[in-house]
DNA sequence: CTACACACTCGTCAGAGAGT
DNA sequence: ACTCTCTGACGAGTGTGTAG
């Protein structure tokens, strides 16, 4: 995994992961550090394949929930457009009706 | 056919906010 | 303080149309 996008290096007391920065990227690598104690360099592997996969699943939900919603809102569009349609065309009738009584 | 531009999709990161 | 979920932003990969 750590050719996708970081590597594990232990320093001390801690391991830390380090985060390579992009090829094209100004952003200097993020550490985020985890006590030796607590989080066996195993354990955490498999904590950010977890939140890895979670966060993709979460992704696909939003992007499923965005195209439904656009879609509602296009329906939306559609629905009042064609009240407008008949409305202006309705207003029309009645136009012609007032005139012709008027004459 | 190739090279390029543009649009679209996907995985990931980072940060905000809520819950414990 | 820590963990988890949600979401905007970004880069990489892929598909498609078009000019040369």
């Amino acid at each position: 995994w750590a050719a996708a996008t970081g590597q594990y290096t232990t320093t001390g007391d801690m391991t830390i992961y380090q985060i390579r920065a992009p090829a094209t990227a100004l952003s200097q690598g993020v550490v985020m550090a985890a006590s030796l104690g607590s989080l066996h360099t195993e354990e955490a592997t498999c904590k950010r394949e977890l939140r890895l996969m979670k966060n993709r699943e979460a992704a696909q939900e939003r992007r499923r929930k965005k195209k439904e919603y656009v879609k509602c809102l296009e329906n939306r569009v559609a629905v009042l457009e064609n009240q407008n349609k008949t409305l202006i065309e309705e207003l029309k009738a009645l136009k012609d009706l007032y005139c012709h009584k008027a004459e």
